[in-house]
DNA sequence: GTCTATAACCGGATAGAC
DNA sequence: GTCTATCCGGTTATAGAC
């Protein structure tokens, strides 16, 4: 019945992990998260506490197990929208869509979600060191929707686009937590909206005669950048 | 020595409350929030651990006083820099800059500060009833910039903005508390161009022939904006 | 209404045994 | 890797003094 061969590896132990950490996200959706007590988690996947701390150092770091788990979902549903639309507009469109259809059910406790996430101390912070390879493969997806756009963009701009469109989706992410509108039309709305705005802007500010003011705008960006994946954070 | 007259009223609890409040905010800005115990507080300040809590009913007021002290702060500066400047671009420069001098000494702390504001539940969130009395007062303050300043603005824009403009300013915060530079010069950097390309195009947007696309970026607004000071949050 | 003192509760986090 | 015991600090409760 069981096998412990050495393809298993490290089975056993990402099969607790994973058991604590679905229980964890079932009860934070049931209760919210300042509800949940590590106590109720550990008991209800039938671990002792100090377990539940081996594989999760903090409360926290539950919440960044979920944001990973988020990223790797919205990876997959984005291959398959990226296959099917060549527009910029609708490929972008498909992904903000994607992602708020991941993450509804969560809303409840999106809230202190954020929160903790907005500490630049906190390892959860976007923009910390330990949150970078989450970071970076969300801005891939991005790239990829640009790359993939029947559209000619100048290296400049192309060059800056995948971070930009990770800032509109963090601050979609804000508006979406703030939103008490039954199933978030507020927020759809405002995506549709936007992204249609922005896709233009974007054709708009690649016509050559835009060079002057693109180029300043852009000089303006990276002076204000933080080298965000550097020493910033010590 | 002492009076007790009815001038003085609740004179001697709000010595003790302002106190323990400043008492904290020292803690807060030698160690940060978390080092920072609520029994330490109590003992600087020399009084009973239950005392704290009969004037600051969580750990969380405490911060929710700070904002509150800072507004009156603010006020009080933008005062004075209200009467000097009349350029619109100048008057809020001079309000942005004030705040930012105000706040500095906090920076440290800052971040778990706005992290537990950014929770939709907290009642430290910006955009919560408990805090409409400081939103009031803020976008107040915006409203003074724009209206004593010498400049033509349609009524429909003028009645937006002081929100916009406050809207602003959380921005900035944010922008500010993930500024690691030396002195905030990046966020100050970030603010000189900011607000004097956005006084421009507030400019701009009130030219008639901006007219209609004034008119539909503000109706866009209006079907976003959540009513704030409402019953979206229960 | 303001304040002290003290004990207790609860839950996040840690230590160390098995 | 898993458990039990313990610590620590936010918070509450109580009972009483000025």
């Amino acid at each position: 019945m069981e096998r412990q061969g050495e393809q298993a590896k490290t089975s056993r132990g990402e099969q607790t992990r994973a058991l604590i950490l679905e229980t964890a996200l079932d009860l934070f959706k049931e209760n919210g998260y300042e509800e949940t007590t590590m106590r109720a988690i550990a008991q209800r996947a039938g671990v002792a506490l100090g377990n539940a701390y081996y594989y999760f150092r903090s409360k926290e770091h539950l919440i960044q197990a979920f944001y990973g788990r988020t990223h790797q979902e919205l990876a997959g549903a984005a291959r398959s929208i990226l296959e099917r639309e060549h527009g910029l507009r609708d490929r972008w469109l498909g992904v903000m869509y994607a992602n708020l259809d991941l993450i509804e059910p969560y809303h409840r406790f999106a809230g202190i979600l954020f929160a903790t996430a907005a500490d630049p101390q906190s390892p959860l912070n976007p923009f910390s060191p330990e949150s970078e390879e989450a970071r970076r493969e969300s801005t891939a997806i991005y790239a990829e929707v640009i790359d993939g756009a029947k559209l000619r963009i100048p290296r400049d701009l192309k060059q800056e686009l995948p971070f930009l469109l990770w800032l509109y989706h963090m601050g979609v992410v804000l508006f979406w937590i703030h939103d008490s509108s039954p199933g978030r039309t507020r927020t759809r709305h405002m995506v549709d909206r936007t992204v249609a705005i922005l896709s233009n802007l974007i054709a708009l500010a690649s016509k050559p005669f835009m060079r002057p003011l693109r180029k300043a705008i852009l000089k303006l960006m990276a002076e204000l950048r933080e080298d965000v994946p550097g020493e910033a954070y010590s």
